[in-house]
DNA sequence: AGAGTGACATATT
DNA sequence: CAATATGCCACTC
């Protein structure tokens, strides 16, 4: 075979470094969009999270998406599935997260690295 | 290859 | 609080 360079050239992209970041969200807390970003190194790129989260939402994903919400303390997802957000809600609830007023207390639960 | 899009953020009114 | 404006830029078509 010719194998004359290695086709695993792509460095790793805006996802790849927004799944790793999101990775390490601790148990019981959440990040905002931009806070990930900004770890992710990538600090303007808030929207960017969004986008790529977006594409690794699935069912079987290792990734607590739903730690990551807006810097209002809000859910964001109602935008693509009024469901979701609902789901995601749950899951935080269940991981010992307060909403008060329809919202986090990010004081309180927000990550800090 | 250029225009449109977006799970946002921040500031202002 | 809500609406509006602007920034930001990887990704999609």
């Amino acid at each position: 075979m010719n194998i004359t360079k290695e086709p695993n050239t792509r460095q790793p992209t805006i996802q790849q470094d927004i799944f790793q970041v999101v990775a390490l969200i601790p148990y019981g807390k959440v990040a905002t969009y931009g806070q990930v970003a900004a770890l992710a190194g990538y600090p303007r790129h808030a929207r960017l999270v969004g986008y790529a989260l977006n594409r690794i939402l699935a069912p079987d994903s290792d990734l607590p998406w739903h730690r990551v919400i807006n810097a209002q303390g809000r859910l964001s997802l109602h935008k693509l599935d009024i469901h979701a957000e609902e789901l995601q809600r749950f899951k935080l609830e269940q991981e010992g997260v307060v909403f008060a007023e329809g919202r986090v207390n990010l004081k309180t639960f927000q990550w800090q690295p």
